[in-house]
DNA sequence: GTTCCGCATGAATCGATAG
DNA sequence: ACTATCGATTCATGCGGAA
């Protein structure tokens, strides 16, 4: 069996990051503190001088990327005196600047976000998946997230009883089947570029950036066993604890030595 | 009781706009041709050229709104050579500079998106709702919305149950969401920022861009009674007849006069 | 009158082919 | 090289005819 590397440094991934090999990382997954956000652990750093503030990160995390690699940028725009702040769109089009090619955007739908309530706004629901690349062509393998089918498949394909499928699919190597039979015999599908995941508010000891089927789907997405994924912001190891249970080799950094000890008492828990 | 007025202009909304009234609308909701498609029907504009072919309209608009008033404006971006392009988010910015505020934005979750199947790419199945003001302080009614279960939520979410507890029951990201059962079981449904919508596919000769609980849920959240609506890109008239059922004033243009007649006649079938 | 099933139809995207 | 057009791929939805 294959050893799997866990590690993880403690410190300002700003200075962590040179140290990493370039070309190296087939996944970045993280989620970096949100402008003016966890001020008594980040800083904070004012929304106006987020960009400026991150650009030199994402040039490292260029540098680091394998060409076939993806990075995924979990971020959203807070609402400063009454409308979105644009730190967002113009880290996309600063980072595009420095190279990065913006290949998607995906929602996060959290189901079940915060209560509250505004005079002028409701519970804000979702926030950013930017899928940036350095090359067109990059890894993916699709089939590893595939979801079952709709109503349509399930509600109409239940009434065929087993012998039928069966029947229809040898019918398709023969020659004999339907063209329906190539849907009939489909039970998933490809999944869209909205994920529904509900965020994990259970633990309060440490901020929970994201649950753990989020890295994990694009884990599963975007490398293979023994491939490497990088959490340059790691937070208390998330992203870390998929990537070893899924046979990933894995680099977390963090600032915050109390979140450090948290993640290793979370890779040791799993590694007995 | 009271006249409720339902005006369709045909022609260019460039050469219509000005002349309507400064300060005269309550809320304006449209969905603009989007770079490069429908072809056939409008000109087809260059996502490279979209921004600066669509500034002149949002200038307009800015001056017809009302400054307690809201424009919910519907687009998506394109994929341009593998990527997402910017267009979007560089109007944004160059509206903001008009004088916008972006206060919010909204996400509409198609849960009948487009087929198809790409070597790096999933099926995309959001649009952005992006909410512009020209005041901080604006109208909002979200009593209107937060209706129990009866009104907009018991119609649209019903049909999402079916997909989304097999899909979620399956597990097949592992804990890629928990129970929307939750969700169903509440009596009330507050709403968030993301509306689960599907397209309405009718077979019908004219195409309607988006559903009638779209600019429905808008109108009530954003209008009383007796309120102007504006829609520039009117297309079949989805939201004159929403408009003019729910007892506001609305004003449509049109460039293609068939989309016109389109929209006549659905408006008299309502009348009678 | 229900339920069931066939079918057309989308604000799509990519790769190949043609001018 | 660079743009324009076309076929292939894919799946949720609602309508209408059939059982």
């Amino acid at each position: 069996m294959q050893n799997i590397c866990t590690e993880i440094h403690q410190g300002d991934c700003k200075e962590i990051l040179p140290g990493l090999a370039t070309n190296s990382v087939d996944l970045i997954v993280t989620s970096p503190p949100y402008a003016d956000q966890r001020k008594n652990t980040y800083g904070g750093v004012h929304p106006d001088k987020y960009v400026e503030w991150f650009l030199p990160v994402t040039a490292e995390l260029l540098r680091v990327l394998k060409p076939t690699g993806t990075f995924i940028l979990n971020i959203k725009e807070r609402v400063v005196s009454g409308e979105r702040h644009t730190y967002v769109i113009d880290l996309i089009l600063r980072m595009r600047e420095q190279g990065w090619f913006w290949t998607e955007e995906f929602i996060w739908h959290k189901k079940n976000c915060y209560p509250g309530k505004w005079p002028n706004r409701f519970r804000d629901s979702w926030e950013r998946l930017l899928q940036f690349n350095k090359n067109k062509k990059f890894k993916m393998y699709q089939e590893e997230v595939m979801v079952p089918m709709g109503d349509w498949a399930q509600g109409r394909l239940k009434n065929l009883s087993k012998t039928d499928q069966l029947r229809d699919e040898s019918k398709v190597g023969s020659g004999f089947g339907k063209n329906v039979s190539n849907w009939l015999s489909r039970e998933k599908a490809y999944p869209t570029n909205v994920l529904h995941m509900a965020t994990e508010c259970n633990n309060k000891s440490h901020s929970a950036v994201f649950p753990e089927a989020l890295p994990e789907w694009f884990a599963k997405l975007f490398t293979a066993e023994g491939d490497w994924v990088l959490d340059p912001f790691m937070g208390s190891g998330t992203t870390l604890c998929v990537a070893q249970r899924l046979k990933r080799h894995s680099i977390g950094i963090e600032l915050v030595e109390e979140y450090c000890q948290v993640a290793r008492s979370k890779i040791a828990e799993f590694v007995i």
